[in-house]
RNA sequence: GCGAGAGUGGCGGAAUUGGCAGACGCACUGGACUUAGGAUCCAGCGGGCAACCGUAGGGGUUCAAAUCCCCUCUCUCGCACCA
């Protein structure tokens, strides 16, 4: 007998697979297309077990759309640009293109160890020049319809990391890669407008029941669309000072107005006045003051008055206008009114500088004194000092209010977003060239989309030098003008790689096309990306960026639909001792030492059957013991056997009326159903808790000694679906012993297996009997039997008659086939 | 602070809709086979001698609640002076 050996049988399988290019996809109209994705790994070296999880989940439901008929793409590639492949060049003098084609080398035969179904006929890498040269020509077209612009503005910037990053690669005030402290830069940078999308991306967050509302919730959060007004305070000199605020409800409280320190009438209101010195000293102090400590919601909250007025056009109060350090120019106009009483932070700035306090709304039976107020009210309640509003709830007066501001053109409805715009200028080497040159005469002129691509140089020297290495690069920005001929500039910044995830799943659906960005014919075929999978940090990095690019595309004509992903599934964590899994924690478990230990197959059982998918995922090295332990028992099941089970043919129901034997049929069934329900739902871990019941039932079968050939016959169906529903999970082991079996003219991969409805539900079932809900007995009865009968089987049950003993019934609840419960007094 | 999610045996986790709580696996205990067992097989495995009690805690709805509602606590994640 042979033992179970997962390396012989794992690379005969691989080799057999690649020979006849099984998982090669071609768009075939007759088909359903089913565009399957896992989010595609930076090649940093080696695979981790996150991607082990993420792609042996991905492979299960690939492998099963395809035996379910579905013309299934899943494809695999590298995004290959970014900060590490220079790091390696600086620390080791290695070339960031050699490192990361080796890494590419090296992962690529790690996953094909580990059995994944992809078509690695549309491989791609982001970093070559086939790819990014597409990438160059959208941001021209980009540029053509003002959806890429140059703007001077603070940026975040990473000193550790030498370059600027986007509002979504600052998490916490600190560098996503690095953890550095992020400084802030006044630098002038390339953009793209996401902010034009911000409203459809946001609203379109309700038009993707597919996705996690966690991940929805995340995007929102991000975009921060907040409905509100704009209302215009009358200043000395008849301008007019604009705020946004969501709460014109409170309108009649304002006391006062502040200004961010970079408003523009922050240092030109005090100018030649008393307050002069005061103002530009403070506007000084607190642009110089570190960014993310400004933000901080404890920092001590400062002003100073500027000197002048403005009129609250409500009531006709003159209001003092301070700057403060509170108030972000980023968000609304960068100028806010103040109401004490109902604002926390509005009402310590009031404390500090003696400013007064005007109630205008009064909790429900309360009453408020601004006297002896000890912070703002912010709850809900009656409308008070507010003139015509008075004794209005305030939130149902809001929209009247607005109404009558408009009205009075004092304001009008604004919606605002959090989201900023896109900064993609990164100064580094290992990325995108952006395909700008820069002419004195000329100015800003887009390189010429004949001379595309601008290929970024190998022969460069990468340091660490503060500018991007290109800049010092002179063969590279050296160039002429495409405009006038003068000596020119290049620009020297890379596209940030995040560009490159925005649109690589257009690319695999076409990956050949190299005679333009895309081929729309078969973009369209395979769009929009069925099921995609990934980690949940992308939730507003990747996800978002791609929602917007697509978008982008779609109205550039490359691409018909509008969201680029239909589902998607956010898989948890790998953690190990209650640390994800990591090399700074020491905790990791290397992928090659799980191949190499037990196998692939193994490592993807347990990663598939130790949690659900979008849970995180606690490694147990006795917990992978216990798969591969199973794998043995399914080899052994099989393999000592043989010799009876080879010639028989399979069936799929009893032959006889023998219980075990029914039962058995039962079981096949039941466990086809369960499985097939549960993989549709995600549901893979109890997937295989499910095979493994029916591995323990066909053991339990098979110890009576089983000579009859109905038996056996069934027997032999029995195992013959175990191993098609094993398949998606373990593809090696599963097709090895089916080839074993030696069954003609079925392949294992073709056919997913359908079950009857005649041997899933039996013909008795269990009733459940209880007294005033609690479980007394049960009995087994005829299915349908109907709810007299079944009463009056209950009441004669020994169990409950003891129970009912002096007790009167007040009711019974009968539910058919399933439970009879008896109300007593 | 705001928003979202979660809390079930010693552990990972089951329980589409309110209807047998703890499937499946790990760990553990006992036994069988064995020169040996870290292999394999069999049995047991929430607590309690029991009646009973048990899904973070408290209240509610219901014939019936892990599941629905309210309050409290704890944890995780995201955003955080966003006006």
């Amino acid at each position: 007998m042979s033992q179970y050996n997962p390396h012989v049988v794992e690379e005969k399988r691989q080799q057999i697979w690649e020979q006849n290019h099984l998982f090669r996809a071609t768009e075939d109209e007759s088909k359903e297309k089913y565009y399957l994705l896992e989010m595609f790994p930076y090649p940093s070296g080696k695979i981790h077990m996150g991607h082990v999880r993420n792609y042996s989940i991905g492979d299960v439901i690939a492998r099963y759309k395809r035996m379910r008929g579905f013309n299934v793409l899943h494809p695999m590639g590298w995004d290959a640009f970014g900060m590490p492949a220079e790091n390696a060049a600086i620390d080791r003098g290695i070339h960031p293109a050699s490192w990361t084609y080796d890494n590419i080398d090296y992962m690529r035969n790690q996953l094909k160890r580990l059995g994944f179904s992809y078509d690695w006929d549309r491989e791609i890498a982001t970093c070559d020049v086939a790819y990014y040269r597409w990438e160059q020509w959208m941001f021209l077209k980009m540029f053509e319809k003002g959806l890429v612009y140059r703007k001077s503005s603070p940026v975040n910037y990473c000193q550790k990391c030498q370059t600027v990053l986007a509002n979504e690669q600052v998490e916490g005030g600190a560098c996503w890669r690095c953890g550095e402290e992020v400084l802030q830069k006044e630098l002038t940078q390339w953009f793209f407008a996401i902010t034009k999308y911000a409203d459809e991306l946001y609203e379109y967050c309700d038009k993707l029941p597919g996705w996690p509302e966690r991940v929805l919730n995340m995007q929102k959060n991000w975009i921060g669309k907040s409905f509100g007004v704009e209302v215009d305070f009358p200043m000395e000199d008849g301008t007019f000072l604009t705020i946004f605020t969501t709460r014109p409800d409170t309108l009649f409280g304002v006391t006062f107005m502040v200004l961010a320190a970079e408003h523009p009438l922050a240092l030109s209101l005090s100018r030649n006045t008393d307050q002069e010195a005061a103002v530009n000293a403070f506007v000084a102090k607190t642009k110089a003051m570190d960014k993310s400590f400004r933000a901080e919601i404890t920092t001590e909250k400062e002003g100073v008055f500027t000197g002048k007025y403005v009129t609250n056009p409500l009531t006709g109060t003159k209001v003092p206008i301070f700057v403060g350090n509170f108030v972000l120019m980023e968000y609304g106009t960068g100028a806010i009114m103040a109401v004490p009483a109902h604002d926390q932070r509005d009402f310590e700035f009031a404390k500090e500088y003696g400013l007064p306090v005007i109630l205008t709304i009064m909790p429900e039976g309360g009453a408020l004194q601004p006297e002896t107020m000890e912070g703002a009210y912010e709850g809900d309640g009656k409308m008070v000092n507010s003139g015509p509003f008075n004794g209005r709830n305030n939130r149902e007066a809001i929209p009247s209010i607005i109404d009558y501001l408009e009205e009075k053109k004092i304001g009008k409805r604004t919606v605002n977003f959090r989201l900023r715009d896109w900064g993609i200028s990164r100064q580094r080497y290992w990325g995108a060239p952006i395909p700008i040159i820069y002419c004195d005469a000329c100015g800003t002129v887009p390189v010429p989309y004949e001379d595309l691509p601008v290929v970024l140089p190998l022969k460069v020297e990468v340091k660490m030098v503060g500018k991007s290495p290109l800049a010092e690069c002179a063969e590279f920005y050296n160039v002429e003008c495409p405009v006038c001929g003068k000596p020119a500039k290049r620009e020297t910044d890379t596209m940030d790689t995040f560009v490159e995830s925005s649109w690589y799943f257009l690319k695999y659906t076409c990956a050949d096309h190299n005679e333009g960005p895309l081929d729309r014919k078969r973009v369209d075929y395979w769009m929009p990306v069925d099921q995609y999978i990934g980690g949940v940090e992308h939730a507003v990095l990747h996800l978002l960026y791609s929602r917007f690019f697509n978008r982008v595309l779609n109205e550039l004509g490359l691409v018909g639909v509008r969201e680029p992903f239909e589902n998607l599934l956010t898989q948890g964590m790998v953690i190990k001792d209650g640390a994800k899994m990591s090399k700074s924690k020491g905790n990791v478990v290397d992928p090659d030492y799980m191949i190499e230990k037990y196998g692939a197959d193994t490592a993807r059982l347990f990663c598939l059957f130790a949690s659900p998918p979008e849970k995180d995922l606690d490694w147990n090295d006795k917990g992978v013991e216990g798969c591969f332990r199973f794998l043995l028992r399914v080899w052994r099941l099989i393999v000592e056997r043989l010799d009876g089970l080879r010639d028989v043919e399979a069936v799929f129901e009893p032959l006889n009326d023998d219980a075990d034997t029914v039962q058995l049929a039962f079981l096949i069934h039941k466990t086809i159903k369960q499985v097939t329900e549960d993989v549709d739902r995600f549901h893979l871990n109890t997937s295989i808790a499910r095979i493994m019941e029916l591995v323990n039932g066909i053991y339990k079968y098979i110890d009576k000694d089983r000579k009859e050939e109905g038996d056996r016959r069934l027997i032999r169906g029995a195992l013959e679906t175990l191993l098609v529903l094993l398949f998606p999970f373990v593809p090696h082991i599963a097709e090895e012993l089916w080839e074993m079996l030696g069954v003609d003219g079925k392949s294992l991969s073709t056919q997913w297996p359908r079950y009857n409805e005649k041997y899933v539900q039996e013909d008795t079932v269990l009733i459940v009997v209880q007294i005033n809900g609690k479980l007394r007995d049960r009995c087994e009865v005829q299915r349908d039997t109907d709810q007299e009968q079944l009463k009056s089987i209950a009441y004669d049950l020994e169990k409950i008659k003891k129970h009912l003993e002096g007790k009167t019934i007040v009711k019974t609840i009968v539910v058919p086939n399933k439970l009879v419960n008896i109300v007593v007094k």
